[in-house]
DNA sequence: TGTACATCAGTGAACGCGCGTTCACTGATGTAC
DNA sequence: TGTACATCAGTGAACGCGCGTTCACTGATGTAC
């Protein structure tokens, strides 16, 4: 449907975009590479002239969503003239955005049990991602005494499990639907608990 | 290799074993029914004189990991009499402990798609053990003076998802495997932080 | 502008394979007398 | 205690199916002259 170019036009893109939809749609082991071509419209030998087989067009499908991924975060973090507690919370809420948004490159980035080293460039553009995190936390961390600041890996390690969980129980269909609260708001007033432990919060608002 | 009854012995429980096994080596959808009765040492048709299918099987170990994850944390919980920040804490560390030891059933119950309205059974497994975190976290706020206390079910919201974060990111071999803190660390300092930003213990320790 | 040729993305037929599911069966165990 | 019968867990053969992968091919597009 792109710009055509030999016969299909965009072909290899064209079946990364189906792929996401049936990751969505199943889960990352829940379609064929078979299926992935037909639903493109193509036979499935014509997937072997752009991917070595299943796993390479997950993977490019990984690679893309954490370049996505990167870029909101690079964004929300960018906000930080207003202050690095805001940077923090505004990323953490572009982390939901994102899940939301493209849940089929959120569920292959973090689901589907493709190794980091799959390939340098996934490897570099997860990097790329975890690094506004990890900055973000470490901009937060010089406001603490020295003596009482934990590490920023670690406070960023948490805010990413914390935010991790939240999509994954509350953002998604399976089991924790029954929370009463939108994960927006779980995962805001879990920030906000979090920093105001850290001293960095007045514990109201 | 149970107690033997008619022929095999005790086949429902030996299939629900293998399938453990194969979840922890290939996640819930990396094996195929016939796999699972041909390592059991049995035809793919003895299989469903047990389970009507596939899905019926990982529903059994997902029924029997809530069991057991009910009980050690209600064994974690037990412990209050020390405290209830005490009993919390604990409560996080029997729930690491269950992902560690139990990986195929934490598996089955957390990523395997299985909805907990597949049967009622399930459902009532899930909510017991989802109930020992409430009242964990209930017992918890009453501590809170009433004008600043979050509601009980945000509080074990909040725990729980960033002790689920924090399995799957930080305790299993995929992606965060980089990072240089050991998952028990990892909770156990979020936690404290947290319950710290609640009012609830003092910054230090 | 037109023609001849090169490229290579996608085709379609073919293969062997393991899958899920069914079925009539068999034979070990339990039980009634 | 022994015998005859009932039960039913597990067998093995059979089926149709879609899978992944290969291969020689074809035909649309790009390019040199």
């Amino acid at each position: 449907m792109a710009k055509r170019g030999y016969h299909h036009g965009n072909l290899r893109q064209a079946l990364v975009e189906t792929a996401l939809k049936l990751i969505e749609e199943k889960g990352p082991t829940g379609f064929t590479l078979s299926e992935a071509a037909k639903q493109t419209g193509v036979t499935p030998a014509a997937v072997y002239r752009h991917f070595r087989g299943r796993e390479e067009l997950i993977a490019e499908a990984a690679l893309q969503g954490y370049g996505i991924f990167a870029e909101m975060l690079e964004h929300a973090h960018a906000r930080k003239q207003a202050s690095a507690l805001a940077a923090l919370e505004a990323a953490g809420r572009a982390y939901l955005a994102f899940a939301r948004e493209f849940p089929g490159h959120y569920v292959a980035m973090f689901e589907s049990g493709i190794s980091l080293n799959h390939s340098p460039e996934l490897a570099a553009a997860a990097g790329r991602a975890l690094g506004v995190l990890e900055r973000a936390a470490s901009d937060l961390s010089a406001r603490i005494p020295p003596q009482r600041r934990p590490p920023a890996s670690m406070v960023s390690a948490h805010i990413w499990a914390l935010s991790h969980g939240v999509v994954e129980l509350f953002a998604r269909g399976s089991p924790g639907t029954k929370s009463p609260f939108a994960p927006e708001d779980l995962l805001e007033s879990g920030i906000a608990i979090y920093l105001s432990g850290l001293g960095l919060i007045r514990p109201d608002e």
